[in-house]
DNA sequence: CGTTGAACCTGTTTGC
DNA sequence: TGCAAACAGGTTCAAC
């Protein structure tokens, strides 16, 4: 369910309904998706909720210090003011990964909670915070201040942000497929199977062609459809494909607009062609093979060759 | 460097 | 109808 635009969707949900609340208490049921089930147990309760952002897919739930932590945190700045300047928006953080079938979302307390709700926060309102995901693909972490800078540490650039110097310098040079390096959460943050592929059929790029073998004009063709794409699906509250909704239990729109994900069989949108399905690197691949010429490359002439 | 396949886990859809 | 296989928006790791 999960990629960038259904992320932003939920983190913006969570702004509007739980931005300041404190978490008094919390209570966990399956916990093999949490780094250290412990530490949010005892870290969180107390805390308030001072921001919600997303990071790639990551949402960051920065939470306030306790008093503690501030003493702490004035020992470690003295500490480091002797040696270096110190980062100072960091703050400690609940991270939360939906992996495939997660949803994080506020309910009353008496509301009957679902089969997969696996952590329960109570709120300082009545209400409860809470994680549900059947395949428990997702991640839930607590993340001290000092150790959220180097959480972060080796993801690639923001798709939505990223300049064409940039963007170029990153599949130009590549030998791997674009479909993968567009997966590839070293590469870009946040992109995944639907708008990997929905960006390339709209650039006319085929996912096995390899990165170095995209032209200039074809590089900076994807970047643009793809933050075209990204913004009007977050526009549009994302894709909703068989359960994704906001934080207020209302679907995307998104899926409407698929030219090429999920389309197998179809017509190509803007030929007509017969939409195929290909396996790159392990995923599900929806291309037009009119629109979207297949590589000739090296990897085929040298099997044909023999 | 890069690819493949399996693994993690549950639910739903598809095919015989 | 029934049961098994295939498949699912994600990530990671071993093996080649």
């Amino acid at each position: 369910m999960p990629e960038l635009p259904e992320v932003e969707t939920v983190a913006r949900g969570l702004r509007q309904s739980i931005l300041g609340r404190r978490i008094l208490s919390i209570r966990l049921g399956k916990t093999d998706f949490i780094d250290d089930p412990a530490a949010l147990e005892q870290h969180l309760p107390g805390r308030r909720i001072d921001a919600v952002e997303r990071y790639g897919k990551f949402m960051l739930l920065r939470l306030s210090e306790t008093l503690s932590d501030e003493l702490a945190a004035e020992k470690t700045a003295a500490n480091e003011k002797r040696t270096k300047a110190v980062a100072t928006t960091t703050t400690p953080s609940l991270l939360v990964h939906l992996g495939m079938t997660g949803q994080l979302a506020p309910a009353r307390a008496e509301q009957p909670h679902q089969k997969h709700t696996h952590v329960w926060m109570t709120l300082d309102d009545g209400r409860e915070l809470r994680y549900t995901d059947p395949r428990r693909f997702g991640r839930m972490a607590y993340i001290a201040a000092a150790s959220l800078a180097g959480e972060l540490t080796g993801f690639g650039a923001d798709p939505l942000e990223v300049g064409s110097e940039e963007f170029a310098a990153r599949i130009r040079t590549r030998r791997a497929r674009i479909k993968s390096l567009l997966l590839d959460q070293t590469v870009l943050r946040g992109v995944g199977n639907i708008y990997a592929d929905e960006s390339l059929w709209r650039a006319k790029i085929h996912p096995a062609r390899l990165g170095a073998q995209l032209n200039a004009r074809q590089t900076e063709t994807l970047r643009k459809v793809l933050q075209d794409i990204l913004r009007q699906a977050i526009a549009m509250h994302g894709s909703s494909i068989s359960d994704f909704v906001d934080a207020d239990g209302e679907p995307g729109d998104y899926q409407r607009h698929h030219r090429a994900y999920g389309r197998e069989g179809k017509r190509c949108y803007r030929c007509k062609t017969s939409i195929r399905r290909t396996i790159v690197n392990g995923r599900s691949s929806y291309f037009c093979p009119k629109c979207q010429p297949a590589p000739r490359g090296p990897r085929q002439s040298r099997r044909r060759s023999r």
